[in-house]
DNA sequence: TTGCGTATACTCGTCTGCGAGTACTCGTGA
DNA sequence: TCACGAGTACTCGCAGACGAGTATACGCAA
């Protein structure tokens, strides 16, 4: 998996953009900004200028040459180019099609949770399981929203977004349902550990792999 | 929410190790590789070195002199400070109590895989499907042997993303259903639209928000 | 003993991402 | 009519991430 040459997911928005007409890069913020991508990824002012100037370094974009029009400092429109518009698909193709080696944040902090005591650890993911809720209804309500005005195609990634968050609702969920059961064996070690900051020592084997 | 100082993901996972004992830079990869946490985050070397001292301005973590064992060159052992200490609780906190803004790629993906024809967009998703199968396999596998060696507080994680890779494979294969099946609406247009470049037109409503 | 592959332990330079600043212009109300 | 705020359209420079390179030492085989 050779790695791509622009990288960043906003080259991927600005590519979907300059798919459907040239523009200039503040227009493309703009659109995107109005199609509420902005949600997911506030506009980065810096990288959009970066990132549009090696788009076309790579020859994904070409200039369309600057428009001075009336007074505004002069706009450099760009137009994707077959180059361009094969990287994006190739993209979107990779997306689509692989899983990604990276885990969620969420993961990381999972495997270091230990550090935190048992009560801290319940509030916490108490207080993740509400924001997943008020998430899963945001969106399902924008879903109801939408789906009168564009075909269901275009509204995939939120139905995708519901799945997904009422997955790790429920997941978090169980999980705590053990913690504060006290279903979750070693909970008292756990709590000792943390208040003493002692370690329970029968933990000498630390095979790895 | 104010931006963390260090901000890479492998800046926790050396305070994680460094909260054990002191070390130098390379041992820290070392265990974190042998620890298995490379399968998820290669180490970048060049990162590391960066991160470390990053780190260590920051005051996170302190220079315990440098040892100059044997002809190697000369290696600097880094202590956690406790600064150090609350700012890695501080980050776990962050990281187990608030889900993330951003999206995972996929969901990126999915918003955009209109560009590939239907046909095109089954094939990736079985794909993806597989993989995510293949996923579960190997970490359940991985957990069963796990489970007898150390506390199930230590392996969340995993049950964590056995949970999450099937939630993932269960919905696309619902959509993919959909597709196969011709269940979902306007999937001829699409075809149409993908084949002939024409754009169904009856889209003229890109209203937004 | 000499050669060579592998492990150790970094260093350097590039490239990218991004926040903060800049400068100009237009519309609106006082 | 003119001040002011909001919108437009960028520029600049820093700092973080990373790959690739470097240099030394050790083990082991021939």
């Amino acid at each position: 998996m050779k790695k791509r040459k622009v990288g960043s997911m906003l080259g991927l928005a600005v590519l979907s953009v300059a798919l459907e007409r040239a523009m200039h890069p503040y227009e493309m913020a703009a659109v995107l900004k109005q199609r509420g991508k902005d949600a997911d990824m506030p506009i980065k002012w810096g990288s959009l200028y970066t990132v549009v100037a090696n788009l076309e370094r790579h020859g994904f974009l070409e200039a369309v040459e600057s428009v001075k029009d009336g007074g505004r400092p002069e706009r450099t429109v760009y137009r994707i180019t077959p180059a361009g518009r094969e990287e994006f698909e190739d993209w979107v193709r990779e997306l689509v099609g692989t899983v990604e080696k990276e885990p969620p944040r969420f993961r990381s902090g999972l495997s270091m949770i230990g550090v935190l005591g048992p009560d801290q650890a319940i509030s916490l993911l108490r207080q993740r399981v509400g924001q997943l809720d008020d998430h899963v209804e945001a969106q399902r309500a924008a879903l109801e929203q939408l789906r009168p005005l564009m075909p269901r195609l275009f509204l995939v990634e939120i139905e995708y977004d519901i799945a997904m968050a009422e997955a790790e609702a429920r997941w978090a969920h169980g999980f705590l349902e053990e913690l504060t059961t006290g279903a979750l064996p070693g909970i008292d070690a756990w709590r000792r550990f943390h208040e003493t900051g002692e370690f329970p020592d029968d933990l000498g084997e630390f095979v790895e792999r």
